[in-house]
DNA sequence: AGCTCTTGACAAAACGTTTTGGCTATGGAT
DNA sequence: ATCCATAGCCAAAACGTTTTGTCAAGAGCT
């Protein structure tokens, strides 16, 4: 085992001082073209790199970043438990990389003591209104980018990328109502995240619109099909009984077909469904589900891009809107 | 912005020296009961926190940790391709928060040229025999656990998780021969990874054994459900047709099925079909899919307590052997 | 010739830990 | 009375960078 170069050894490779080599490898201060080459051809020829440790206890800066989604107290949302989250975290980590950073992915139990002396910068996955997590680090200088909006932040204060959650709804609602629903219920997370609210808000506006009366239950518990499959069944045991149920996860909308062909009636004939997230299993299960596709992956992306441009103090295009696609598939059509 | 208490100010503050704060927090050297009380309080009171990176330019410890997948040149695999991967991902993750570790998922892109500096150990997820991966890793002293054994190592060499993979493709085999299949046949990935060497190589002496042509294919592309898709119409395009397939993965089970019934052939009636690997799609599909649960959440537990056992010179039990289950579902069964 | 400015380079300080080796009491054994 | 071991503590040296301040040499003015 053969110790690490350091940057001494590549100053004495080269002839010249360690101040030089640090300055031509990070193109700070001025040095001779000449120079720069042969510190340059040391550092190739040692395979130097600089020690990261040492490197961030000089500069306070360590290279990491984390993304974790929102900690509400009727809520515990794993990053893994929805192939939405699971691209997002996939489109941030290929920019990180891409720039060098390291990116930690941190499961909600690891997020309460964690030390933080080790990140630069945070993606926040939807985070609640006011989530005391933000202040805290922002108290400890740690940049943060959220995916969905902090609803209790000013306007202008905040970095964040959404998606445009209003459109996103009035999309499904119209798109239920042309193909025969009279009666949507909505399923729905509970905790304030602004992409509920939004929802929520939006389809009971769109209710008193359309003469429909809202139903709409907030299902605690974990993103899963379970939950959904019992809230629908009970959904059903009401003197009115909805005749379409848009899920604001696909995993619930899953479980919102179970439930609905364990009554004996069919999707989409008897009850039409959509999915509010898009997925893998969404398309396969029959009928495969009509779902929003949010395009998570960009999503990341632009995160990881705007965290990583604010922590290094680069000009950035600041705040930005994903647009989102309804995928139309049987789950939602052909029932007449 | 108020600056982080260093060591320095805890030890001004107990009243001692920064070795003593040192020596107390860190259970090293001989520290009165009451002196270190002292300190403890004094940390505390001033919610210290060592700086990681001036820790780990003095110890050469990072306290990070990678996860990343073998890759190929036949066959470039993404962790987020399978639920697999990702549940075991999330094994680790667990262990690694819990023990102090950040744990960074390395997609392949990332993996070429990472600098590794920051990086105390890394699980490789299905090593390729003698992938030079893991020479290059050992030869920069960083810990490397592998889930999947690297067959190229001499016994007793290298550190692993595995499932007992001669066992769980027996399982499969004589399953779907109870279940009437007369002609099995296999789809499995390229590569020179343990698990598909063994299953390769299991099946082809069974299918001696059983009087049965092996017909297995190994799909080069991506795990996904399209390329299965066609290679499960190619196996029917010859004369002699399976009436069973299994799948080394979920995804290539999917699209096997969907080819069949493309075919005008039905699921479990006319071909038994069964997945190398668990997941939720695979509970969802109609009808659902036969598969071997591999708990990849154990083997990513697993695999993490042994690399940070090893990382800091923890006694450890070795090398470990996770169980399999065959989860029996409507995919192979009812076909009498 | 004297002045100022620019270029290119360097030595030294700082970042916050851990570790090494040494020092002073104290108390028990000889 | 002397010696030794041990307990408890500390000062100083490292770890490998980046940054700050200084300086010499030369170029361009007046």
């Amino acid at each position: 085992m053969v110790k690490r170069p350091t940057i001494r050894d590549v100053a004495a490779a080269a002839g010249v001082s360690v101040t030089t080599v640090s300055h031509t490898l990070n193109g700070k201060g001025r040095i001779d073209a000449e120079t720069a080459r042969k510190v340059r051809a040391a550092a190739d020829q040692l395979g130097y790199r600089a020690s990261t440790a040492a490197r961030s206890l000089q500069s306070s800066r360590t290279g990491q970043v984390a993304i974790l989604h929102s900690r509400s107290s009727a809520h515990q949302v794993s990053l893994i438990e929805l192939e939405y989250f699971i691209q997002i975290v996939a489109g941030a980590s290929s920019i990180a990389a891409a720039r060098g950073y390291h990116l930690t992915m941190m499961l909600p139990a690891n997020t309460h003591d964690s030390d933080w002396t080790r990140t630069d910068g945070v993606i926040l996955i939807d985070p609640i209104s006011g989530d005391p997590l933000i202040n805290e680090l922002k108290r400890k200088n740690i940049v943060v980018v959220t995916t969905g909006r902090d609803t209790n932040q000013k306007a202008g204060e905040g970095l964040w990328v959404d998606n445009d959650n209003v459109q996103a709804i009035l999309l499904v609602l119209n798109h239920l109502v042309e193909n025969g629903a009279t009666q949507v219920a909505l399923l729905t997370t509970p905790g304030d995240y602004s992409y509920s609210r939004e929802t929520l808000q939006t389809y009971r506006e769109w209710c008193a619109q359309h003469g429909q009366s809202p139903m709409d239950r907030q299902l605690a518990g974990g993103i899963n099909e379970t939950i959904a499959y019992h809230a629908t069944l009970e959904l059903f045991s009401g003197p009115t009984k909805p005749d379409a149920i848009h899920c604001v996860t696909d995993r619930y909308a899953m479980g919102a077909m179970m439930a609905v062909e364990s009554l004996g009636l069919s999707v989409p004939q008897d009850c039409l469904i959509t999915a509010g997230t898009d997925s893998g299993a969404a398309r396969l299960v029959v009928p495969p589900l009509t779902a929003l596709d949010l395009h998570p992956n960009e999503v990341g992306i632009n995160a990881a891009k705007l965290l990583i441009d604010e922590i290094e103090g680069h000009k950035h295009e600041g705040n930005h809107v994903v647009p989102v696609d309804l995928q139309i598939r049987g789950s939602s059509t052909g029932t007449k």
